[in-house]
DNA sequence: TTATATTTTTAGATTAATCTAAATAAAATA
DNA sequence: TATTTTATTTAGATTAATCTAAAAATATAA
């Protein structure tokens, strides 16, 4: 098994290669594990010893095959206890990142298989992000920013690509949550803003930052 | 809080004085903790600069109540897991110990609050062992030995002094998990082996050394 | 294309937890 | 009580993860 910490780094390099096909720097390590660059060297030095990411000086990293294996299994056991602490205790959305940064490295294969039966074998976290499959699959979404929709167009909220707690408080409040059904009545011109109707009833405006944010099914 | 390391210990001082009153010695902590006597002594120092130990030279150690306070959360924590493992998940009483072992550590009241109220605020775990409440206080039951009843004695089976895989399932295989209830027919004065009626049916005999680590409440 | 700025790496320390081997204290025994 | 045995502590190293400061490589701009 890896360590705690060079399990976050694997996790840091996965999250900072999705969507994007260039290697990882150094730097953007760094800021995502709050640490310096220099303990990031280091560290790098040790996952390409254990094979875990291709890593050339200077070059910045990708993961290995077996690298992106240890990085989904833990983004798989950090979904599944999100959807713990949402569906069985109660827990809000807003709540749940920092208590599952802790259980994601829990070893157990067999803890986390029964945990995904017990929880119905979900397919997406309170965040609406895919939960990989006990053989590491991810069925991924194609999902719409609001931002990039036009006027007219309908969908549902279906995730977020902004998970902090400060956000997720903000969409509540909005009556934004996942499921939700939108409408665009407006694109407002001047600065940017989004005129929508929720669930067929309220109206409301939000801000093009806001919008950028959120992510639909058409 | 205070680390991982720090809180095995504490654990396992703990569980070393129960019972007795006396101090614990350093060779029992390193005994308990896989760990060499100078790497206890090491930690020693530690845990009495953070005033979680009484410690002086030579003398062995005892927790503070502060250090009692935080290894009896550690425990509750420990059992409560333990039956999640088994009420939610499936897993049978001796599967549990290892992965409760890595869980205790998870860090949030507010988790361990609410999973309690999920499992109905049990006072025992699988094993029998009680729980202690949020506040820390333990119920202690009333309980007896096999080998310490008489013939014609009758109790439930409610504990287990000895937590290993090998004896929990044999005494899964010997009819004999907890609350079961027994009757003691004969005791063997040859060997100490007893003679027990197993829920008003089955006969069968233990060994001494079986009976001894079966805790019954009369 | 040279100079400047930025990024990354190296060198050398630090902290937590551990170890072995040696020294010291306490307990047991003769 | 003196001696031997056992338990505990100290001294000095080691490993993992981190840091700061300086050096080296790469990228950007004049």
């Amino acid at each position: 098994m890896h360590s705690f910490t060079e399990e976050n780094y694997l996790k840091a390099i996965y999250h900072l290669s999705e969507g994007n096909t260039m290697a990882v720097s150094t730097n953007q390590i760094a800021e995502m594990t709050s640490t310096k660059a220099a303990s990031v060297t280091d560290m790098l030095k040790k996952l390409a010893e254990k094979k875990l990411i291709n890593y050339i000086k200077y070059q910045g990293v990708t993961l290995t095959g077996t690298g992106v294996n240890a990085a989904v299994n833990i983004i798989r056991k950090h979904r599944l206890w999100e959807v713990f602490l949402v569906e069985k205790l109660g827990f809000k959305w807003d709540e749940v990142h920092d208590i599952a940064e802790e259980l994601e490295h829990i070893n157990s294969e067999t803890l986390i298989n029964r945990l995904d039966d017990f929880l119905g074998n979900p397919v997406a976290d309170p965040h609406g992000d895919p939960i990989p499959d006990r053989s590491g699959l991810i069925k991924h979404k194609k999902l719409v920013k609001i931002s990039d929709m036009q006027t007219g167009e309908s969908g549902t909220v279906s995730g977020v690509s902004e998970h902090s707690s400060v956000f997720l408080k903000l969409l509540e409040k909005l009556g934004l949550t996942l499921g939700t059904k939108i409408i665009i009545s407006e694109l407002i011109e001047f600065d940017g803003s989004i005129m929508l109707t929720i669930d067929q009833k309220t109206e409301r405006t939000i801000s093009r930052e806001v919008a950028k944010n959120i992510l639909v099914i058409l």
